[in-house]
Parts: structure tokens; C-alpha cells; sequence
RNA sequence: GGUGUCGUGGUCGAGCGGUAAGGCGCAGCUCUGCAAAAGCUGUUACACUGGUUCAAUUCCAGUCGGCACCUCCA
């Protein structure tokens, strides 16, 4: 097995995995924060991550996969001292703000499945992990990385610059950072301009608060995967992930946290996916140009001419390497559409074809068919291995489409490709596109209730032609198109269907 | 201003020292009662300028342009 390649954005640069334990992997997954519904820019992070989660599988690893769910913590504006969304979206709705929680978590679940990522052996929340937040922000201030201003925890960036790089995640030097921040404003209690709160004291009518040894309040947004992640992984795991926006504030603090308590940076790789576009600009909630996966399912949004399925999407994405933007278009959806409808119609012809009568004769053996088959499908596991290269994959995949189709077809008989290396075909067809990239049938024919009927108006049709009733025949075949199924008549005489 | 990253054909997108995957689109042909599907064939691409090298799209330097982060966002 060659060896698995992971671009690294700590060092930027791929190296080779070695996991801290053989055979086990602890990946940390920074999730959503649970205050409003996610948008397709979150789905994208997630589903990158899933393709990796289920490729490390398919490598044999154990995978302890943690992703949480903001639920605290996380406020409105910068500087800390803005409202907690929760609270605000809260009042705003007059709510309870696990209501809010609640709601959100499930249509973030929901959407999760639809896109049919796996969900991660451990999910966490920041409400259920107050007391590790407050130890660790105790054991930063009992090692002075820390100061409590009336009530509220900052983390002290200068200092800890002093004895190692904070801004070694993006490659920053202290000064630089501290030139493109703002200046202090007069009441600020904060002794650094880049000083973030650990924990934050809480205002009377805040409705989230918890008691703490500095009175009432909350967990500061980075606290938290820091304290879940170092319970669950250890204080040392293999890889960290999130979107690229986040390396430069939130997982840098999170280092710095990590380092300041416990002495050791957090992970060993860092992975970071890259935006999702939309005309060249990032999707992202307060720029307002982000699409709801609903409305993506739906057509209903002024940029989309119509409707998309969920696997459209998860296959469009898989086209694009997790670290390059990625821009939006009806153009590209439907060519996506396309693509993987071609792709799909080739595994299913594939899957029905029967193996089990071939006999291997060297004389009918086209060797250079042969083995380019085999070159293309061994190309599927040396392009996950080069830091989960899917596009790569798919490329190869679309290569042997024809090769499957012309079996399909008759223009490639079965007898010139060894039965070993159509089996193998079959096996990672099935391998790559169900387990590993995660794929599903969503033609909307579950439990198979169509296929009697259409073979009826297929029988009926056959007559027709056999008659040569075009005029039936013509209609059989053009009624079921207005209703989105396309008959096909094949070269070896059947007849098969397909959604259209 | 600082830190990065990117600039590949009609379009979307891989690759990244030895003259360039694949999808979609388009054109022609085969098959077909006609189509569709499928198959085959084709489809004038590496921003610009220097440098290193036997050899650069790929490395280095610079120029131009895009984008992102440095402030809430995956």
C-alpha cells in the first residue's frame, strides 16, 4: 500500500500520514455554530471532511471522528464584546436559546443526511462541556498566560508570543498582526490588541451564563475545541480540520490555548478546505450571497434556474480539490447533473453484468485493454493517497466508462478482459463511488415499485415496433419522456430506462 | 499595508521538470423505423517578462490581474 499524503497548512507542505498510534486516527472537525440554518459553505467543509473520514476507513484505520456543535459561546461582533448570537437570535424570536439550539442541530443534522455524509463517532457540544472550559482556563492562568479583568478571562498573545510563534498556523509575525488590528479603544480592559477572551463575564439579562470562579458568564468561542478536543483525542491528536477561515483566528487561538495549558501543540496535521464561491466572491452568511441547501433542493432562489439533488451537489463538489475554491453556477450543476448520471448508468450496467460463466482464454485476452484497466483503477488509491486527489479519481472512473458501456454495447466482448480484472472493476466501482465518495441512488424509485409498470409499456411498445405500429410506439416512448423517464433501446435488443 | 493563494482550451476543472487528465458543450460518423442512449473521431489551452536547466506549464525572480485571510462566518 503506498502511502497516504497529507498537505499540511501548518507546514505547508504534504507529508506522509503517520498516525500517533498505528492503526488509530483522531481527527477534530471544527462544526457549525447552531444559531441559524447552514448554508452551503458549511456543506461543503463537511463533506470534504466526510470523503476524508471514509477514505481513512477504507485505508483500515480505526477513526475517532469528532465534530462539534457551537451552541455558546460565540458572539455577534469582534473584540468580545458583542452579543451572544443564541442570546440575540433568542430574543429576537422569543425563544429559549436551546431552542434555537435544538431547532438549527436538527436541520443541520437533517441536511447532513441528505447529502448522506456519516455522521462522526462523537458530537459534542460547548453547553455540555462548561467544566473542561472552565479547568482549562484555569490551568492557563495558573500557568500566566492569563489575567482576569472584573470578571472576564483574556488570553495574553503578547506573552505568549514571547516563548513561542503564535502565528505559526498562517504564518504571521506578531508586529504584522498587530499593524492590521485596530488600536485599543480607551475602555478596553484588554492589556494586548490581539488578547481574545477565554471566558467572558456575563451581563444580568445575558440567558446563557454559567457560575464559574469568575462569577457569572460564558465560554469564549475557542475555548471549546480546545477542551473537547484534548477530552475526546488527547492533548496530542493526528488531524485538526476546518474551512480556511478559520486558521487564522480561531484555530490559531486554539493552538496558543493548547500550548499555554498543556505545553503541546494540539494536532499533528492541520487540513484546511477551501471556500465555496459564488461569482468569484465567497459565500458567506453576512455578505448574504449564501445559498440554503433547501433552496438548492427546491429551485427557489433567485440565482438558480431550477432545482438540484443533493448528490448532484456532493458529486460537483468531488470534482474540485478540497483546497481550491470551488464557484457555484447553474452551468456547472447541470454539467455536474450530467456527469454523474453517466457515471451512475455505467456502474448499474456494470453491477448487472454476470462474471460467473467467464472462463479466462489467452487468446481472446486484448492485453493492452487489460492492462490499462488495471493502470486506470490502480490510479483510484494513488490519487486519494496524493491528499484525497477525488477529481483524479473521478477522471480515471469517467475513463473507464466507455469500457463498460462498450462491454454493455457488444463492441468489447467479455472474453478480452480477464474475468479478475472485471471483477475487480465491479469491486471498486462499487467501493469507490458508495463507500468512499459516498454516492446514492437518488432516482426516486425506492423498493422498485416502477420497474413492473415501465416493463409492461416496454412489452407493449415492443409489439408496437414489432408491427411496425411507430405511431404507438412513438407514443409509449414520448409520453414517458414528458414524465421524466427515458426508454433506450440498446444494441444487443433490450430495452432499458432511465430517469431523465 | 501584512500573510497567503490562484491565473490551464468554448466552459468547469486535474496535473506540475521531459511538450497537457477528465466532465460539460460543440461537430462528424456508426447503430436505429425515427430518435434517445451508447460507441468511435475531432475540438488551435498552461497571464506576461526574465533566469536556472539538456529540457519549464511545472523551479526561481519580477510584472499584471483575481481571490482569501489579517474583524463574525466552514
Amino acid at each position: 500500500m503506498a502511502e497516504l499524503k497529507i498537505f499540511n497548512s501548518l507546514t505547508r507542505q504534504k507529508e506522509i500520514f503517520t498516525p500517533l498510534t498505528p492503526g488509530y486516527v483522531g481527527m477534530y472537525v471544527c462544526g457549525p455554530t447552531v444559531y441559524s440554518d447552514v448554508h452551503l459553505g458549511n456543506c461543503r467543509t463537511f463533506i470534504s471532511f466526510d470523503i476524508i473520514y471514509r477514505y481513512l476507513k477504507y485505508l483500515g484505520y480505526k477513526v475517532r471522528y469528532v465534530r462539534n456543535i457551537t451552541d455558546a459561546g460565540h458572539l455577534e461582533g469582534d473584540r468580545d464584546e458583542g452579543d451572544d448570537k443564541f442570546s440575540k437570535k433568542a430574543r429576537l424570536e422569543q425563544l429559549e436559546p436551546m431552542e434555537i439550539v435544538q431547532r438549527y442541530t436538527l436541520g443541520f443534522h437533517k441536511v447532513m443526511e441528505l447529502f448522506n455524509t456519516l455522521p462522526p463517532t462523537i458530537e459534542p457540544t460547548a453547553t455540555g462541556h462548561i467544566s473542561e472550559q472552565i479547568e482549562m482556563v484555569k490551568h492557563i492562568l495558573a500557568n500566566g498566560y492569563a489575567y482576569v479583568v472584573d470578571g472576564t478571562v483574556y488570553f495574553d498573545v503578547e506573552k505568549y508570543n514571547k516563548e513561542k510563534p503564535y502565528g505559526i498556523l498562517t504564518n504571521r509575525k506578531l508586529e504584522d498582526l498587530l499593524e492590521g488590528t485596530r488600536a485599543l479603544g480607551g475602555q478596553d480592559e484588554k492589556r494586548g490588541r490581539l488578547d481574545f477572551a477565554l471566558w467572558i463575564k456575563a451581563k444580568p439579562e445575558h440567558l446563557m451564563q454559567w457560575p464559574s470562579p469568575w462569577g457569572m458568564g460564558f465560554p469564549g468561542w475557542h475555548i471549546e475545541c480546545s477542551a473537547m478536543s484534548s477530552k475526546y483525542l488527547g492533548k496530542v491528536f493526528d488531524i485538526h480540520g476546518g474551512g480556511m477561515d478559520l486558521a487564522a483566528t480561531h484555530h490559531t487561538n486554539e493552538i496558543a490555548q493548547s500550548q499555554a495549558c498543556y505545553h503541546v501543540s494540539p494536532a499533528r496535521y492541520w487540513m484546511h478546505t477551501n471556500m465555496l464561491t459564488v461569482n468569484g466572491a465567497r459565500m458567506s452568511k453576512s455578505a448574504g450571497n449564501g445559498f440554503l441547501p433547501g433552496e438548492l433542493f427546491t429551485g427557489n432562489h433567485k440565482l438558480l434556474e431550477r432545482a438540484y439533488l443533493p448528490m448532484t451537489v456532493r458529486f460537483f463538489m468531488l470534482q474540485t480539490h478540497y483546497r481550491s475554491t470551488l464557484d457555484f453556477s447553474n452551468e456547472a450543476l447541470q454539467a455536474a447533473e450530467k456527469g454523474l448520471k453517466r457515471l451512475w448508468e455505467a456502474y448499474e450496467a456494470l453491477e448487472k453484468t454476470d462474471l460467473s460463466s467467464i472462463v479466462d482464454n489467452e487468446d481472446t485476452i486484448d492485453e493492452a485493454l487489460d492492462n490499462n484497466c488495471r493502470e486506470l483503477m490502480a490510479g483510484f488509491d494513488e490519487a486519494m493517497n496524493d491528499d484525497f486527489n477525488t477529481a483524479r479519481v473521478l477522471a480515471n472512473m469517467f475513463e473507464l466508462v466507455p469500457v463498460i458501456n462498450s462491454i454493455k454495447g457488444g463492441q468489447i466482448a467479455l472474453g478480452s478482459i480477464r474475468k479478475g480484472t472485471l471483477e475487480l472493476l465491479q469491486k471498486q466501482f462499487r467501493v469507490y463511488l458508495l463507500d468512499i465518495f459516498g454516492l446514492k441512488d437518488e432516482r426516486g424509485n425506492e423498493g422498485g415499485v416502477l420497474d413492473g409498470v415501465i416493463d409492461l409499456l416496454i412489452q407493449i411498445r415492443r409489439e408496437a415496433r414489432s408491427r411496425k405500429d411507430f405511431a404507438t410506439s412513438d407514443k409509449i416512448r414520448n409520453e414517458l419522456l414528458r414524465q421524466g423517464i427515458a426508454l433506450k433501446d440498446e444494441k444487443n435488443g433490450s430495452i432499458t430506462w432511465s430517469f431523465n
